[in-house]
DNA sequence: TATTGTTATACTCTATAACTATA
DNA sequence: TATAGTTATAGAGTATAACAATA
């Protein structure tokens, strides 16, 4: 019955995974977005990526890149465009709508976060970002 | 066009939320779960949550729940016993067949964390954890 | 032949509105 | 009257399998 070394490790990362959700959740319906196409126009802002690279970023599978296009491209928030160097692949860009959305998304969630954690001295921000960007590379590993 | 103090810290976040959510997907799976359901049946693991209360801690709507337990009840992971102090309510309990495949996935997600984190010496861990908490909490603050 | 994106299909997740039963 | 859960509905997300175009 005894818990194994990293169990709280684990319940904690669940919290933390459960705040950051209902973060994107209510950020994201305040625009009129569902949290999966934020995420994908936050992964095209600053990237022309690929369906398949999208499909990796988001991990899901391929054949929902094209759903999400599809809405997001009806919504004029972006393009598909050939890759000239491989015909078979499709690239997204962000319209300049596309654009100022997803930045108003992105600064929705800074500003959240900014106050969440105003009251954090800076020393301690900067070690919980230190932290966090070795335990995201940690985690992505392999991808098991 | 000077980046905000926090945007680092967001992306940060950001990256560290896509990565447990690729967790999440392939242990649930991998066990015939969504995740969705293998977070209900967590929350539901050492608790007897209400459906409002699960809505609440899933952040969704109630309506969600329904169908969610509907399914899950379906496959005798879990029952549903009206609350005898309020009969409005229904609580979820685990059956014990729901009890062993939960048990089975907080196993994955604890031994693939593991290993991802078996390079950390323990103090590093600990700093992590501790700062893990310090963030949810803080995160969780007022769900504005 | 292999790969990229698409379509068809089936199921799950999601929120809104209207409803039933209980308090 | 208010609250907990349900139902009906409509739309979005998801994976599998079969397909077209390109390499």
């Amino acid at each position: 019955m005894a818990a194994e070394p990293d169990d709280e490790l684990v319940e904690t990362l669940i919290g933390l995974f459960r705040e950051i959700d209902g973060l994107f959740s209510t950020a994201s319906r305040r625009l009129g977005l569902t949290p999966q196409q934020a995420q994908l126009l936050c992964f095209t802002r600053h990237l022309r990526p690929s369906f398949g690279e999208l499909a990796t970023l988001l991990h899901c599978d391929k054949t929902n890149v094209t759903g999400l296009v599809d809405r997001l491209q009806r919504r004029g928030l972006l393009t598909r465009q050939t890759d000239p160097h491989d015909r078979r692949v499709t690239r997204v860009h962000l319209t300049s709508e596309g654009e100022a959305l997803t930045g108003r998304f992105q600064q929705a969630i800074d500003t959240t976060l900014s106050s969440r954690f105003s009251s954090w001295p800076t020393a301690q921000r900067d070690e919980l970002l230190h932290l966090l960007r070795s335990a995201t590379s940690a985690l992505r590993a392999t991808d098991a």
